[in-house]
DNA sequence: GGGCTGACTGACG
DNA sequence: ACGTCAGCCAGCC
């Protein structure tokens, strides 16, 4: 594909994927691969992270987990875990293995606009 | 173009 | 339950 048209889709791409995370309320999570199947593709996953690498100040990036209720991003110095911090801040809980229920704390109702 | 790298996932042992 | 692995696919040499 021409590398023009690719670049738009890639910015349509990022731009629904922001859209989707700015729709999580606080206090609770959406992960990777319901997002990408929200978009209609769920091998995109991993795209979906990518596009978090460099999303918008008005996006809640602290919301987007993984399928298995974990933390994605690193730890800053070793320890401290921002995003962690940002959702225990919301009232989400994490269990002993550093893990979220996503029973409990999941998102179900990201609709496209 | 070829190869490597991920803020991923589901399947397997 | 946990580590590995093979698909995955855009981005970056």
């Amino acid at each position: 594909m021409h590398t023009a048209r690719r670049e738009a889709n890639k910015r349509g791409f990022y731009q629904q994927v922001y859209e989707l995370v700015r729709q999580v309320p606080k206090g609770r999570v959406v992960t990777y691969g319901q997002i990408a199947a929200t978009l209609g593709n769920v091998r995109k996953a991993r795209m979906v992270g990518w596009a978090m690498r460099g999303c918008p100040d008005d996006v809640p990036w602290h919301r987007v987990v993984n399928a298995s209720g974990g933390l994605s991003t690193r730890p800053v110095h070793g320890s401290f875990h921002p995003q962690r911090a940002l959702l225990e801040d919301e009232g989400v809980e994490f269990d002993h293995s550093g893990r979220i229920d996503l029973e409990s704390y999941g998102w179900s109702r990201l609709r496209m606009r």
